[in-house]
RNA sequence: GGCCAGGUAGCUCAGUUGGUAGAGCAGCGGAUUGAAAAUCCGCGUGUCGGCGGUUCGAUUCCGUCCCUGGCCA
């Protein structure tokens, strides 16, 4: 479950990550004309039904050219995970190559991809009470006292983490209390869930950062003027939404939504979407660095070429092939 | 053309009672186990508009020129 050297007795899975902008979609419906695909996605926003504008949502054109998975499964009101993403790819992965097809997978939520490659813990789930009950605490005390009192229950789990990084600990204090036990202990259990594919991983790289940015502020203007405004103003008639929710903390919705409230004006709203878009990119190359270092099967394909499809498809068939 | 206010980091600005300067944002690097398009950590030398002058020393004071904005002609 940790390694993705050739285990033939597996059946193949392709995978293909990249920044946002890279040119993912095109190049998956590309191989899907080539190979008898199912596409996973890998993504946190495009779980999200009716949030199609700001996630670059494939067309309905695009998702009915192949059978698609893992895209409008959850409502903006919830919650998507990491755990519940690895769970669902492995189950679809078998289910794909059962019917004889090849699952695709496909996108840039690099965590996730992360959860296939190496698996995850055996954790307690999230716990909406407690969470609700650290959030309180930390609006009256502040993070950094939450995190002394990680300390005291569980220093070494403290000491890994910022006094400030509110996510992390969060969620080291609800695994703490809920389990008993320290962060260490849990994180020992693996779960034992084997993948029933072997991974053939391909990562798109723009030769020039700053190509990619011209892109993504290209792309992001698209967006608001096919209706991204109007399509959170949407959301926000027709769900009961916060803004501390993840699908509106996605980039481009956590700014229209500060601009439907009045708190930024529409030259804010262009310029943080686009800045926000930028940092997204910056922290999926960081992620695509480690992944260059650690899987040493993975092969890279600058995103900015001009037969950037072919390449794709070419470098598809040669894994596939090994 | 005259008067006034400005010209300091990529942007918006602070500051130096004369000892060559610092915030926010942007950018860059890193971390990343059930919210990850999230969350957090680290990184600031820039002819302080140009040229002269005063001074041990000028980004700071003086002169002059250039540029920008406003008002008046």
């Amino acid at each position: 479950m940790t390694d993705t050297s050739p285990r033939p007795s597996l059946p193949p899975a392709l995978l293909l990550l990249g920044p946002t902008a890279s040119g993912k979609t095109a190049c998956a419906l590309s191989l899907a004309r080539a190979l008898p695909l199912e596409i996973i996605s890998v993504n946190s926003a495009l779980v999200y039904r009716d949030m199609d504008i700001g996630t670059a949502k494939p067309s309905a054109a695009e998702l009915a050219a192949c059978p698609h998975h893992l895209i409008d499964v959850v409502s903006p009101e919830d919650a998507y995970s990491a755990a519940r993403f690895r769970a669902d790819a492995v189950r679809l992965m078998a289910e794909i190559s059962a019917r004889g097809r090849i699952p695709l997978l496909v996108g840039g939520t690099m965590l996730y991809f992360k959860t296939l490659h190496d698996g995850l813990s055996d954790l307690p789930p999230a716990n909406a009470a407690l969470r609700r009950a650290i959030d309180a605490d930390a609006a009256s005390h502040g993070w950094p006292a939450v995190h002394a009192q990680l300390a005291a229950l569980d220093p070494a789990a403290a000491a890994r983490l910022a006094p400030n990084d509110a996510q992390r600990i969060q969620r080291a204090l609800e695994i703490v209390r809920l389990s008993g036990r320290p962060l260490a202990d849990n994180y020992a259990t693996r779960e034992d869930d084997a993948l029933p594919c072997r991974l053939l991983p391909m990562a798109l790289a723009p030769a020039d950062r700053s190509v990619l940015h011209a892109r993504i502020a290209k792309r992001f203007d698209a967006m608001l003027h096919t209706g991204l405004v109007n399509e959170v103003r949407q959301l926000r008639r027709n769900y009961r939404l916060s803004a501390d929710m993840p699908s509106m903390r996605c980039v481009g919705y956590r700014q229209a939504w500060e601009y439907l409230d009045g708190t930024i004006d529409y030259d804010e709203l262009h310029f943080k979407g686009i800045a926000a878009t930028r940092q997204l990119a910056k922290r999926q190359l960081t992620w695509q660095r480690q992944f260059r270092e650690t899987w040493p099967s993975l092969v890279e394909v600058n995103c900015l070429r001009l037969d950037l499809a072919d390449a794709i498809r070419d470098t598809a068939l040669q894994l596939l092939a090994a």
